[in-house]
DNA sequence: GCCGATCTCTCAATGATTGAGATATTCTCC
DNA sequence: GGAGAATATCTCAATCATTGAGAGATCGGC
């Protein structure tokens, strides 16, 4: 009774809203591992497919970006593309501007497969977001996406100053 | 401006959220690697550390909790915590009442470690919290609490239809 | 054109993860 | 109380993802 006194800074302390975080990202890394799991996929397999379905098909992601984007080797980053290509969920094509480039594109199947398996999940995103006036999910939008952008730089000038 | 039409709910898209959503977990998953990186641990590793020290210490996880909460198999969160517990972060404790049952708990070291190397990434926290008013981060705060519920609620019910 | 830089891929070595089974403990129901 | 089912963790051999160095191919500046 004490302690759920306040209500609007005060309440939620820094460590508080790092869990907060972290438990949202962990819930979404293990949507990722049941995926996985039903389609025959490892959870960096699905970590890169759905990078690539994120990513603007009209150039397409290269290798490289995914290997920033996923916190892997190059050899990673071969080994996960030869295995999403056998299952044909993806196929590289070579950039003629720049033929050191390879682009990765995803099969409409995979965006079929994907989307009908992660419908539920779009639906819990709608639900909860119907629960907040249009303002307020303005005010989510804007916060996730200066909180992404933020810990990018602070990655970003980390490797700067490693170098 | 013409090709906006199924706005489901305001200006942003179904697929512009998951997008931001998708692209945060990612960030953060990122910044996991490289304190694993930098700590000569596994991203695993770091997963599994992390979910520790965001337990509450009187009882502690236990290696089933992690086997959950990091979609692992039993052999794998084994494995981990000798890893953590060989490196001196994490010590086992059995407990009395149950005495099938393993609790893990964090040395103060690792919360010191850990601490020090997550405060520029706190700093970033509350840089963004700052941008917004007080109820604002009080909207934010509901919405990722209720977003990591629903998600967890899906997950749960998922499991139960699979048995 | 030439040299350094960039991008991707190859390959052997390492080691993390799996998955079935073993062990120990608790719970349930007669 | 005691037999059997259920639960929690650990063991271990087999599998396979990842690493890290290096090769091959291509581009840009001078």
């Amino acid at each position: 009774m004490v302690e759920e006194g306040p209500v609007t800074q005060g309440p939620v302390t820094q460590r508080e809203f790092g869990r907060l975080l972290q438990g949202l990202a962990s819930e979404m890394n293990l949507l990722g591992h049941d995926f996985a799991a039903d389609s025959g996929l490892h959870a960096t397999d699905v970590q890169a497919l759905l990078a690539v379905l994120r990513a603007a098909d009209p150039p397409g992601i290269t290798p490289g970006g995914l290997r920033a984007e996923l916190g892997l080797t190059s050899g990673a980053v071969t080994a996960v593309l030869d295995r999403l290509e056998r299952a044909g969920h993806v196929h590289r094509t070579r950039d003629e501007a720049d033929r050191r480039q390879v682009h990765v594109h995803y099969h409409p199947a995979a965006t079929r497969i994907a989307g009908e398996w992660f419908a539920p999940v779009a639906e819990c995103t709608d639900r909860v977001r119907a629960e907040f006036a249009p303002e307020q999910v303005a005010t989510v939008v804007r916060f996730l996406a200066r909180m992404t952008e933020e810990l990018a730089e602070l990655r970003r000038q980390r490797r700067a100053d490693r170098a």
